[in-house]
DNA sequence: CAGTGGTCTAGACCACGCT
DNA sequence: GCGTGGTCTAGACCACTGT
């Protein structure tokens, strides 16, 4: 890709203009380019060339693409998600007994607009898990699967682990019991520790085959992959991995140094 | 993408062919798959179709692609960028003023191998420099071009914004100053302030041509840019964009809750 | 059904890295 | 100069989405 070419490169002339009409609004936020068979014609090129430009237009992440309906250009903001923020204001909420009162019942009104797919199982630790709980492998975990929705629409699948020693016969092992009024930090802070860090990392990738239907991911987009790890002192007591559409997420981390 | 065929998808299995030889081993990192030819005449199939294989392997982030040479797996592990680590250390030393003792020549010595590309320029805040800083577009900044190497290999490239009328006249503004023991940190600390917060945005995309450039990035790779403000209570008084090779980090973040 | 993009073929010419 | 990938053409058949 790093390469230069003569003059034609004719594929980045049809990208340039095709970004310039986005930008400029002649092509708004959700409405479809012309099709293949239009830009051949308009630009005088072969269909290969009218493809790559569109693939060098979905790795910036301006169009996204769908089998049998068109391109089209990315209709939706990102929201951002101020990690620090949130965590902070889950635990002062749990801390000040906010939950089961106003809370809770606010939240059960917003809801009903949400859904939440569940899976748990009772697995031994992977190796991987292990190193992130910081216990052998093959340590028992309550392994949680989860899909988020809000209005139907898929926005969120993650796994989240926690010590079976730690959760087994409590109403945080019972997948009735999701969703939890607070999440995961009064869940955690009903079972006594309360959360004192949370260390996330985060990577970007293609989707798999599973989130490209889980979440309805079209054609060009990548995820967001964070790895949490949430600690009570210096001890792990859940593992987990969040998986969101990579266009639709904007990450914003705050780091105190007072 | 997301759209099954019949039977053939000869890319996709060309793909799980080589992604397979390169995950056993067959493949070892840092060395060159067959050529497009070879693949071709292995698998029986048009050139596109290797494109494809390869493309798609590119997007999944194991292979690179150099013109001229060839497409190789990738080669090197990411490096872990511990944010809030790092910055409290800074922060830490520059407080316990063992700047300009040993700090500084140990650093000295390993500067031996780093070398920086520096540029600065007085330049009226854009619009959205001015959104960062929370001024008035037009108000003037000392913007600073950076790139830094490790033995010659680009490594990153930022642009650093400070105001201008907190620096200029002083050392800060001098780029015969730079590389400045201690970094960012210990800079501000010279002139009063000492940092109280960072905030970091970090996102993910394809490399610009001047990216691709400077920084030697295969085809293939995205980077990760990470907009940071650097804060003195509730004041900005540095805006930053950290450009670096996306396979290169490994971001991590912690979110004190004490 | 017509129109869309997804996949594939079989050619061609070119710029680049190496030897 | 040879082999590499980068770009381009002009066809073709297919699956999917809409009407």
């Amino acid at each position: 890709m790093p390469t230069p070419h003569p003059q034609p490169r004719r594929y980045r002339q049809v990208a340039d203009e095709l970004r310039h009409r986005i930008e400029a609004g002649a092509i708004p936020p959700g409405s479809l380019l012309p099709s293949e068979a239009t830009l051949m014609a308009e630009f005088s090129v072969a269909r290969g060339t009218v493809r790559e430009a569109l693939a060098l237009l979905r790795s910036e992440g301006l169009v996204m693409t769908e089998v049998g309906r068109g391109t089209y250009a990315r209709p939706i903001a990102p929201v951002r998600r101020v990690a620090s923020e949130r965590y902070r204001k889950e635990l002062d909420q749990v801390r000040s007994g906010e939950l089961g009162t106003s809370f809770t019942a606010d939240q059960r009104i917003e809801w009903s607009a949400y859904g939440l797919d569940k899976a748990f199982r009772e697995v031994p630790a992977s190796r991987a898990q292990a190193e992130l709980f910081a216990v052998e492998p093959g340590t028992m975990l309550l392994e949680r699967h989860f899909v988020f929705r809000t209005h139907g629409e898929p926005q969120q699948m993650s796994i989240s682990c926690l010590l079976l020693d730690m959760v087994a016969g409590t109403p945080v092992a019972d997948p009735d019991n999701e969703p939890w009024p607070g999440g995961n930090t009064s869940q955690l802070y009903s079972l006594g520790p309360t959360i004192t860090g949370i260390r996330e990392r985060p990577r970007w990738r293609m989707p798999t085959a599973d989130e490209v239907e889980a979440l309805r991911i079209p054609g060009g987009v990548h995820v967001i992959v964070i790895t949490r790890q949430t600690y009570v002192g210096d001890r792990v007591v859940e593992v987990a991995e969040i998986v969101r559409r990579a266009d639709l997420v904007d990450l914003d981390y705050w780091i105190d140094l007072t």
